[in-house]
DNA sequence: CAGTATGCGGAGGAATACATTCCGGTTCTA
DNA sequence: TAGAACCGGAATGTATTCCTCCGCATACTG
C-alpha cells in the first residue's frame, strides 16, 4: 500500500531522514513537541524545506517519533525480560537504561500537544498497549518475588518517571546527566519493597491516568 | 523610599494585587513563567489593565511571586526545624509539605526566564541563600543521625524535587494530586539510609546546580 | 559519463499569538 | 456626594512561527 519509505528512498534522502528523526527526538525529549520546526531542522543539519517534505506537518512528525520510540522502549523490554532472571531485576534496569528512550516516549503521554495527536492514531495506541502489558507484568512478578513495595502500582511509576525526565538545567549537561542518573536511583530504592513510609490514597494503575481514553 | 504596597493601596486593588499574585503562582507552578499574562489576568478574576498597573511587565510579577514564595518557605522551614526534634524528620517534612510551596520556589530555579530575571537581583538572593542554609543543615543533621543515605547531596535532593513538581496530567485534579504526594513519598524513601542500589559519581551539592552563578 | 528524476535549502507571504497601552466607565473613601 | 483611585478589555504594534515555492544540486541509470 503505502510505499515503505525505509526502503523507497534515495539514499541521502533516508539519510535526513534518520537525522531529522533523531534530531526531533532529542529535541522533542529536552524541550517537549512544541519547538519551532526549523530548530529541528538546524539541529539535524537540514533545511526547513527538506523536514516538510518529509513530514507533511508537525503532527507527522511527532507521530513518527512517537512510533519510533515506542517501538525502541518495546524491543528494550522484550530483551529484558528475556536476559533477567528475575521481575525486579528487568524492571529496574528498564527503568535505569531507559533514561533516553522513556526520555521521548513518556514525554509523549504527558504534553497534551502530543496527545492530541496520538490520541486517535490506532497504530500508537496498538504499541503503547502492548508496552503497558509488559510493564504491567514487570510490576506483578516484582511484587510476588517481594522486592517491589505493594502499595504502588504501574501508574505510580509510570508518573515517578515521566516527570523526572525532563532534564535539569544544571551548570554542564555532564552533571545534568549524571544528576538524572542519580534520580532514577533513587527513586529506584524508594520503590524497592522495604519498610518505608505509607503511601496516602491507594496504588495508581496506568489506567488511572491514560491519557488516551477521556476525561473518566 | 518605595511605598510598600501592602498599606498604601486602596482595599480593593489591595485585593486585586492579592489574588493576582496568587493566580500567577499557581499557573506559574503548573506550566511555566511565560504562559501569556491574560491567563494570569484571567485566573485572578481582573483584566489585564490591572495586571498590568499593579505589575509594570512580567519580570516584576515574576519577582514579586518569587519574593512571596521564597519568603513563605524559609518561614515554613523555620517553624519546622523548631517543632520537630529531629533533621530527618524536620527534613521530609519540609520536602512533603511544601508540594506546594516548593512548586513554585523550584520552578523560579529551573526555568530560564526566570533565572535571568532573579539572577541579579540582591534581596532574591539573600531569600534564597537562607533557604540554602537551612536545607543544608537538614541535610547535614539527617546524615549525622544516620536516617539519611551518605551519598546524596543537598543538591541531589533539590535536582528531585525540582523536577517532579511539574504538576502531571492525570485524569482529573485529584488524581494528580494524590499522585504527586505519592510520588513524594517514595523520593523520601528513595532518600532514607537503608542499604540499596549505589548511585553512581559522587553527591550533588546546592553548589553544583547553583543557578545563581555563572556556568563555570 | 550524460541525462533525468529526485531531493535540497532557505527566502518570504500569511496568519497568529503576545505584550502593552489607553480611556470611558465604575467603585471606594472621606 | 465629590473626586481621587481603580477597573476592564478593546485596540495596536510587534515578534514568532508555519509552511510553500522554486532555482539549484545530487544521486541513480543505462
Amino acid at each position: 500500500m503505502t510505499a515503505d519509505p525505509e526502503t523507497t528512498l534515495r539514499a541521502d534522502a533516508r539519510r535526513n531522514r534518520d537525522q531529522i528523526l533523531a534530531a526531533a527526538k532529542t529535541i522533542f525529549a529536552v524541550s517537549g513537541p512544541e519547538v519551532p520546526m526549523e530548530e529541528i531542522a538546524r539541529a539535524a543539519g537540514v533545511g526547513v524545506g527538506t523536514l516538510y517534505r518529509r513530514f507533511p506537518d508537525r503532527d507527522a512528525l511527532v507521530r513518527a517519533v512517537a512510533m519510533d520510540n515506542f517501538e525502541r522502549v518495546l524491543i528494550d523490554a522484550k530483551v529484558i525480560a528475556a536476559e533477567e532472571t528475575s521481575a525486579w531485576s528487568a524492571l529496574s534496569r528498564l527503568l535505569r537504561q531507559s533514561v533516553e528512550l522513556q526520555l521521548s516516549v513518556q514525554l509523549a503521554m504527558v504534553s497534551p500537544r502530543a496527545l492530541v495527536i496520538l490520541k486517535n492514531d490506532p497504530e500508537v495506541r496498538r504499541l503503547r498497549d502492548e508496552i503497558l502489558v509488559v510493564l504491567d507484568e514487570f510490576v506483578a512478578g516484582a511484587k510476588a518475588e517481594g522486592k517491589l513495595r505493594l502499595d504502588v502500582g504501574s501508574g505510580d511509576i509510570a508518573i515517578l518517571f515521566a516527570t523526572l525526565l525532563r532534564q535539569v538545567r544544571a551548570k554542564s549537561p555532564d552533571v545534568a546527566e549524571l544528576a538524572a542518573r542519580r534520580c532514577v536511583g533513587i527513586m529506584i530504592d524508594g520503590l524497592s519493597a522495604r519498610p518505608g513510609t505509607e503511601l496516602p490514597g491507594r496504588p495508581i494503575t496506568s489506567h488511572d491516568l491514560d491519557p488516551m481514553t477521556e476525561h473518566s
